[in-house]
DNA sequence: ATAACTGTATTAACTCAATTAATACAGTTG
DNA sequence: CAACTGTATTAATTGAGTTAATACAGTTAT
């Protein structure tokens, strides 16, 4: 269910990390799912292995998922809601280089707070299309 | 004025890139000023003129510069507010990403709004304290 | 004109992250 | 035992970013 792009200049690892956690987020993966095994996903994306085992590495780290040697990889039910003060910063900085690029796009304060709705209302839970 | 972060992880030409929009954004460089020469600027951080020429080539390509050969580097007076589509989409798709990664942090939508504002806030045109 | 600035361009070398490939080891399940 | 799982390692390749060393061309002040 993940799709790759090649257009994206961000690593393959990072668009599998990325991908998995908007799935988290839109209900379409619930805590406790299994998901596609390191060679399964590999094989369905024409990819190595290993690319998919570092994205899943990641993901463990994050405590999005939970690898179990030998069965596979599960969503993760405690989300990990740390409120790091270090995160808050990181995610300042990228909001701040992104209010700059809308600026200069020729975009104001209000059309942003339009998309930011427009993105949260996409990202609301899916429950009843649920497959 | 630019100061690189050894932390951050862009290339340095992004950084001066970003480095400069901001000034522009927030008035510090008004249009028409003169701005440092790149064996200036690549003497005061310490690193080859060819990433800071790299740099004003990639300004220049987004309109926020003209560099004039012989003489100099000049902020543009024409905002370029060619408001592409394209553009656009960019930015909604790094702006889903931030909301995602803004949620697995543990802030909420109105959260986001309240940083956003502080941050437009500090972009505010430093009129007074111009130097 | 000469010196000392400017931007521009080119070439080569280096570093590092990302990716691929191949292989092996260990745990689980039917 | 066979066929899955995750994990680990090593080697090779690719490409972006950076550095260094030049060279060339336009501008400006003396």
């Amino acid at each position: 269910m993940v799709i790759l792009n090649l257009h994206d200049k961000r690593p393959i690892y990072v668009q599998l990390v990325d991908g998995i956690k908007e799935q988290v987020i839109k209900g379409i993966l619930k805590p406790g799912d299994q998901i596609l095994s390191i060679r399964q996903l590999a094989g369905q994306l024409s990819i190595t292995p290993n690319t998919v085992s570092r994205a899943y590495q990641e993901l463990e780290r994050q405590k999005v998922i939970i690898s179990v040697k030998g069965k596979g990889n599960y969503i993760n039910d405690v989300p990990n809601f740390k409120r790091s003060e270090e995160k808050m910063e990181e995610l300042k900085k990228l909001l701040t280089q992104l209010c700059i690029e809308w600026n200069f796009a020729g975009y104001n304060r209000g059309e942003l707070i339009e998309v930011i709705d427009e993105i949260y209302n996409n990202l609301k839970k899916e429950e009843s299309t649920c497959q």
